[in-house]
RNA sequence: AGGCACGUAGCUCAGUGGCUAGAGCGCCGCCUUGACACGGCGGAAGUCGGCGGUUCGACCCCGCCCGUGCCUACCA
């Protein structure tokens, strides 16, 4: 028989422990997830489709949080019999990624993605996705994520690219997709065209700056305000308020465009015009500003674009033609001033609608793009979640924000001029081609571009080009062809030309919870697993993502993709700032895993981009706030951490001392295993069912408060609260079991005890941690397997049909083990000796010496159960004697400390031990406090308003309190008085 | 500008229309008590952002204000 402690190390190593298990568990297949267990075996599925991370990035926390909390979800549900799917994958982030491939390309070989051309570069993107993608696999396996990996999928994949090209069809047969001329987000830097979505608003200093504009063939003029004067070689006119009288006059008059003599711009009324502010005339460029715009349809003003694809003036801007637009602002501002139109300015702050991908200002333009027609798809989701109540938004607070989304929703521009990604399925049949450019032509008068081009015997992609963005938009619908089929291959390849556009990524992310499941195939995985439990993802990605997964889930399958939609919060720095690389305050969950020195950390933030003037600055931040470096929490540690850190608000504060104490808990899990492991060898404790009656106070305490642990935890698991899931867990084990059944029940494990009692005591701890390690599972996969392993007696409990904890039914509440008389009695147990620990704590004894001490207690009952814990009580407050009596076969000496409990007093004799004065003071604070307690009894129930409104038993409660404070008052009284006699 | 959160101990956060408002970390003191110093025991510390209102009673419900954060928005 070999001592527990020998065999189970002194301190938790969660490395050692936390490397072993995952093979193991993937080996046995018990993240695999089967169709037919529910199609022909009838159970229950609980699925979650994983959010796909970013395939060329790396988890940061924020990734750490959800993998936490969804592997929590599915662990639960696993355990709970459920026929479980979490499906992993990866995103292949059309700009993001290209960005990426496109600055390493540049960096070390000096090329640009056009050196290499469409093909070869595209063939780089998967090169270096091969080489970088599984980078996120291993970090999801060391965060315990318990996935399907046979199910993996990439949204670039055969049955992912399937699914796109299948619901573009549909939508364009439907009408729901087209090709439009609108005003789109351009982003100048990366070259393509963004959803509103992915731009950002950013308030920003600038100047409002005012000139003139002469009206033609008069001395008059009209002078508008701007904060950006270089779009003036755009504009096609001036507005102004229909009743504002001070422009009435010049309405409907032509203004002088002082570079374009020949350009004439209208004096237009419009009511949507402010005329409060600026100069109560707004300059009107049609083709780059969305009110413009529409104020320009409208009026039925010119549309003239200014700008090329990366933002310079283009030919239409005269002189300043080949200047970005902010030399251009500039030199047009000192033209004006030149030719006296000037007429001053004031500094102003106001939105810059800023890439989120480059963070570039974005440009709006005019240009011909693919459009879902997103309302009517809207409509569809509001109604699963209004009409159906297919789906619940949790928190419940962000239904007015969804709401608002949805009901005034645009569409969607989904085209993007982008190399990697799923390429637009619309091939245009150059045989019609020719017929739409003739009409187009003579609709026009007979001479256009395209034409021109068609009858000089362009190149065919060329000629397709130019009519795409010139040939009338109906005429464009008539030579394109929305197919499934890739029609540039085979027999008829010859006649066609595939749209050079990719899609959105969202496109292809809003049909992850099909196209993961074989869809449009009626495959067994979709019949059986469609529609998902709970999508559980970051607030920022409600519009991106979960909106369009539910318009389209809605659209093609009849069906909201899952019941609830659970928004977590946004994991932050300690001080409540977004983690981002560039701020240099990221921190990679695997340093927190595995630990990481300061100056280890300190290298590795010099490697992020931070902008060189701050470099400074934030090092020595960073060393400041982790002068040590960042102790090895392991996954366990960090996961702990986070469920008990994500309430429900919108931040989760990732704190790395806190993450210690959680880590500290994991330690006093271990240390209590050893414990209980302690002197028990091999030998198996018997059945709790076999000692039930023969429980002690303890044994029923610890049992009945389990119960209660249990439907705690389970209970914020389901509701989503694992803050307070993770703090149930915690306070039970720690608090209770820990602090108070372990100390109780030494004396039970003694040699001096009986057998019978050693071995119903090590039946009770046994079962408890075995309990509390399937409870603790969810959140701690690796701790608790290890731990529920090594307990004796597994298989005898648990049969070989359950060889891991992580397949081990979740601890169910067993009515018969709730207890109130045990708890009454321990809570009994409990007060006696925190109050003479804090007796002579308070009196000043120190620590190592052994008191005699007294309780009293009017009640035989009372007595009883105390004394049958008497030993206990002695060892826990450190007494070297303790006698139990009726208050009235004890007479308190003078010099004693005593406090008073409603139905015990403990009384610490304390004869020539104690300061007389410091225990006076001791006393007359108690007594001021009970004082002041009773004093607000009192005045409640002097208030006949409370006495005749307030329930009855709450008034009757605060009478009984009175009394009882009464007592207390009267006791410390007469403590006082015997201490002054001295 | 509108919307949504949030404001409770030094820090990070729980909390319920009625018990003397709690936890972890930090702080102070004591303790190498036969699992654990990543520990044990005890302690100090809060006018629950401000002002009103509803109520017998408000940290909690309502209104206004102040502050912070986020989202949405066409004021050039």
């Amino acid at each position: 028989m070999s001592p527990a402690s020998e065999t189970l190390p002194k301190a938790y190593d969660p490395t050692e422990v936390e490397a072993r298990w995952y093979p193991r568990w993937t080996d046995a297949g018990i993240f695999r997830a089967e169709a037919a267990d529910t199609l022909e075996g009838g159970r229950e599925p609980y699925v979650i489709m994983m959010p796909p991370p970013n395939v060329t990035g790396t988890l940061h926390n924020g990734h750490a949080l959800f993998v936490t909390l969804q592997d929590i979800l599915i662990r639960y549900h696993r355990m709970k019999g459920k026929n479980t799917l979490w499906l992993p994958g990866v995103d292949h982030a059309g700009i993001a990624t290209q960005a990426v491939v496109e600055r390493e390309l540049k960096r070390h070989e000096g090329q640009s993605r056009h050196d290499l051309g469409r093909e070869a570069f595209v063939e780089r993107v998967w090169e270096w996705k091969e080489r970088n993608g599984s980078r996120i696999v291993e970090q999801l396996k060391v965060m315990g994520a318990a996935a399907d990996w046979t199910r993996e999928r990439f949204t670039l994949d055969p049955t992912c690219s399937r699914a796109v090209n299948e619901a573009f069809v549909r939508l364009w047969d439907e009408g729901l997709i087209f090709r439009g001329e609108r005003l789109i987000n351009w982003d100048p830097a990366t070259r393509t065209a963004l959803s509103n979505e992915e731009v950002e608003h950013e308030e920003r200093e600038g100047e409002l700056w005012r000139f003139a504009y002469p009206l033609t063939g008069s001395d008059e003029e009209i002078v508008v305000a701007t904060t950006r004067p270089e779009t003036m070689l755009g504009d096609t006119a001036v507005a102004v308020h229909p009743e504002d009288e001070r422009y009435a006059a010049m309405v409907g008059k032509k203004l002088r465009h002082p570079f374009f003599p020949e350009r004439e711009l209208a004096v237009i009324a419009d009511s949507e015009v402010d005329p409060t502010f600026g100069t109560g005339a707004v300059k009107i460029t049609p083709a780059h500003d969305p009110n413009d715009f529409e104020m320009g349809k409208r009026h039925d003003l010119g549309f003239l674009n200014i700008f090329d694809l990366e933002a310079r003036v283009n030919e239409n801007g005269g002189p300043f033609q080949g200047q970005d637009r902010y030399v251009a602002r500039e030199n047009v501002k000192t033209e004006l001033e030149r030719l006296g139109l000037a007429r001053g300015g004031e500094a102003m702050t106001h939105a810059v609608s800023i890439s989120e991908r480059s963070g570039e200002a974005v440009e709006p333009m005019l240009s011909r793009q693919y459009f879902v027609r997103a309302a009517p798809l809207a409509a569809e989701a509001c109604a699963a979640l209004d009409e159906l109540g297919q789906t619940e938004l949790i928190p419940a607070s962000w239904k007015s924000t969804w709401d608002h989304f949805m009901k005034n929703i645009h569409d969607w521009c989904i085209s993007r001029q982008l190399w990697w990604g799923h390429r637009i399925p619309v091939f245009y049949d150059t045989k019609k081609l020719e017929e739409a450019i003739h009409s187009d032509a003579s609709r026009k008068g007979g001479d256009t571009a395209a034409l021109r081009a068609l009858e000089g015997g362009a190149q065919r992609g060329d000629l397709v080009r130019l009519a795409l963005d010139t040939v009338d938009e109906d005429l464009v619908r008539s030579f394109s062809v929305a197919s499934r089929e890739n029609l540039c291959e085979g027999a008829s390849g010859e006649r066609y030309v595939q749209e050079e556009d990719v899609l959105d990524t969202w496109f292809s992310a809003g049909l992850w919870p099909m196209s993961t499941l074989g869809w449009p195939e009626e495959t067994d995985d979709l019949r059986a697993f469609y529609p998902g439990a709970v999508l559980e993802t970051g607030f920022d990605i409600l519009f991106f993502w979960v909106a369009r997964m539910m318009m389209f889930g809605c659209h093609f399958m009849g069906r909201a993709p899952f019941g609830h939609i659970f928004l977590h919060a946004m994991v932050r720095d300690a001080h409540g700032h977004k983690m981002s690389k560039s701020l240099g305050n990221a921190i990679d969950p695997l340093d927190v895993i595995h630990g990481i020195s300061k100056d280890a950390l300190i290298e590795k933030t010099k490697t992020y981009p931070v902008p060189e003037k701050n470099l400074s600055r934030v090092l020595k931040a960073l060393a400041k706030e982790y002068p040590d470096g960042i102790p090895a929490s392991g996954a366990d540690g960090l996961r702990f951490s986070l469920a008990a850190l994500s309430g429900q608000g919108r931040d989760v504060k990732l704190s790395i001392p806190r993450v210690a104490g959680y880590r500290a808990f994991l330690n006093k899990v271990w240390n209590a295993t050893r414990f209980a492991l302690m002197g028990m060898g091999e030998e198996e404790p018997p059945p709790l069912d076999a000692c039930l009656d023969r429980f002690s106070m303890a044994d029923r305490w610890i049992l009945s408060r389990l119960q209660a642990a249990t439907e705690r935890v389970a209970a914020g698991i389901e509701t989503y609260r694992f803050d307070e899931a993770a703090n149930g867990v915690y306070q039970f084990f720690w608090n209770e079991f820990c602090d108070w059944y372990i100390e109780l029940s030494k004396d039970a494990l003694m040699p001096d005890a009986s057998q019978e009692t050693r071995q119903t005591t090590r039946s009770v701890l046994i079962h408890v941690l075995d309990a509390s390690m399937r409870m603790l599972h969810p959140i701690c996969p690796f701790q608790s397997e290890e731990i529920w392993q090594r307990l004796p007696g597994r298989d005898t409990r648990w049969g070989s049909e359950v060889p891991f904890c992580a397949v081990a039914p979740f601890p169910e509440v067993d009515a018969s083990l709730v207890d109130l008389e045990a708890e009454t009695q321990i809570d009994r147990v409990v007060r006696a000796v925190s109050r003479l620990r804090n007796l002579r704590q308070e009196s000043g004894l120190p620590q190592r010496q052994r008191i005699p001490a007294v309780i009293l207690a009017e009640d035989d009952a009372v007595r009883e159960s105390l004394g049958s814990v008497a030993d206990e009580v002695k060892r826990l407050a450190r007494l070297s004697e303790l006698q139990i009596d009726k208050p009235s076969a004890y007479s308190v000496p003078t010099q004693a400390a005593v406090h008073a409990e409603p139905d015990l007093q403990v009384v610490l004799p304390l004869e020539g031990l104690i300061d007389l004065d410091a225990e006076r003071g001791r006393v007359e604070k108690d007594l001021a406090r009970a004082r002041k307690e009773l004093e607000g009894y009192e005045r409640k129930l002097g208030n006949p308003g409370y006495v005749n409104k307030a329930p009855a038993e709450v008034v009757e409660e605060t009478r009984a309190r009175a009394g009882r404070c009464q007592e207390k008052i009267e006791g410390l009284l007469g403590s006082l008085e015997r201490l002054g006699a001295s």
